[in-house]
DNA sequence: CCCCCGCCTGTGAATTCTCTGAGAAACCCA
DNA sequence: TGGGTTTCTCAGAGAATTCACAGGCGGGGG
């Protein structure tokens, strides 16, 4: 079930309503805490723990409807995590949290049962897309709840991630993506650069502001292009983005 | 939940009624008696706390709705205190205030959980706006609140900033949406030159005071251009907004 | 009725913000 | 390993915004 809040935003719900609860497995404060927050924000409860028997134990009470594992835990493997998981909740989805050079091979199996992974660092955009889509497929939420934002004659598909104006296909980076949807995800609404910068961009992400700028000007390239435009500037406020007419 | 006072002015108010309770930390008096003030004048409940320590003691029995946090404390750095914060409160919001120069210092992340920043010097209507959506989007407040101010056929949408009179959308400069959002706070009522300066600049502003007759001069040209003029001069007095039919 | 004070507004300059081209580095896939 | 793609930095151009200054206007007290 979907539920659309004043603000406009459309939130996952459990069948009965209530909200959908995620654990959070990771030994680093500071990445559950920023997960916390985040995942907080999308209107979830979140529980977290910091290795593996926290994380079975937090499990078995509090009976997640997803879980997001950091697979370098200091107690024990990533593995044996998941096994004694799913022996408390067989059919919970997992979203894997792996170093980026990590051995993706057995990843790759792993994710075959309809789990899903991502690298760190990661950025908030792709963690959250990532576990919708888990939860959503998982059937905690209601089926109905789709996979395509539209703003306009805009598309986006955060499934197949195919976006399109008017029909015409668009063909994005991952960045861009990423970038279109957050502001996709919030139509109407002035985002701020630090906003976007903080959503769109990896925790680490140490550059210029102002790549923020640069990937507004693709994307209005891509999407605004000889058309009317639906990515406005606030100046001094931020970026916005809206259906062209009207 | 909202309710207008006699004033005429739209308050925030917990779902119970109660006012809603604001957390105010930051080292230096002039800056929490600043703030104190302003947000008391908001009909909220206000304690204030001077370094990291007092901060969390006064939260845990305090339980504010709502934070506002020095990033830089004598006692402890800014995330060390979130953090506590959050243990103690793991759903309040926290607008941070940092120095104009450190904002790419570690504000990566802050804004990713819903939370939000201004940098000093601040102006108080900043303040004030920003914080009236973290608590409206925290959900502390009745979600029934939105973020559309209307004066006759002025309206003013603190989410998109747009602004349109009679259908007509205007575009306004951040400073003039500001202005006018001050006004609108406060229909009817007569704001004298030294208020506003208070308001809508910031605290370190030292400028001209004609600065606001200058722009009240602005908003005029496009708000009242030739129509039934909205704002008005009280000569010695102030300026005050109301509907056009008188 | 006149003058003073407060208010209004045109001009222009300094500043800040945004956009975008060019190119280097990292990345990906074969 | 090699070429195409993607990400990101840097820097300059250009535009928008803010603000000071100063002359003009006009309301209303005397």
């Amino acid at each position: 079930m979907t539920t659309t809040s004043p603000q406009g935003r459309t939130e996952l719900l459990r069948p009965d309503g209530s909200p959908v609860r995620v654990l959070v497995v990771d030994d680093e404060l500071s990445i559950t805490e920023l997960l916390s927050m985040a995942l907080r924000y999308e209107g979830w409860q979140i529980r977290s723990a910091a290795d593996g028997t926290g994380a079975v134990q937090t499990a078995r009470e509090f009976r997640p409807d997803a879980v997001v594992l950091d697979m370098m835990l200091p107690d024990m493997d990533g593995l044996a995590v998941l096994g004694r998981l799913r022996r408390e909740l067989p059919d919970v989805p997992v979203l894997f949290l792996t170093a980026k050079d990590a051995v993706e091979d057995r990843i790759a199996g792993l994710t075959a049962g309809g789990d899903d992974y991502v690298t760190k660092p990661f950025s908030l955009e792709e963690v959250v897309a990532r576990l919708r889509g888990l939860i959503r497929r998982s059937g905690a939420a209601d089926r109905r709840s789709d996979s395509v934002l539209v703003v306009g004659d805009l598309t986006l598909d955060e499934d197949s991630h195919e976006v399109s104006r008017a029909g015409d296909g668009i063909h994005l980076t991952a960045t861009e993506f990423e970038l279109l949807r957050f502001l996709m995800r919030n139509p109407r609404r002035v985002l701020s650069k630090a906003q976007i910068l903080d959503r769109v961009w990896s925790y680490d992400f140490g550059g210029q502001a102002n790549v923020v700028e640069l990937y507004i000007s693709y994307l209005r390239r891509k999407i605004d292009a000889g058309r009317e435009p639906m990515i406005h500037t606030r100046r001094g406020a931020g970026y916005l983005i809206k259906p062209a007419v009207s």
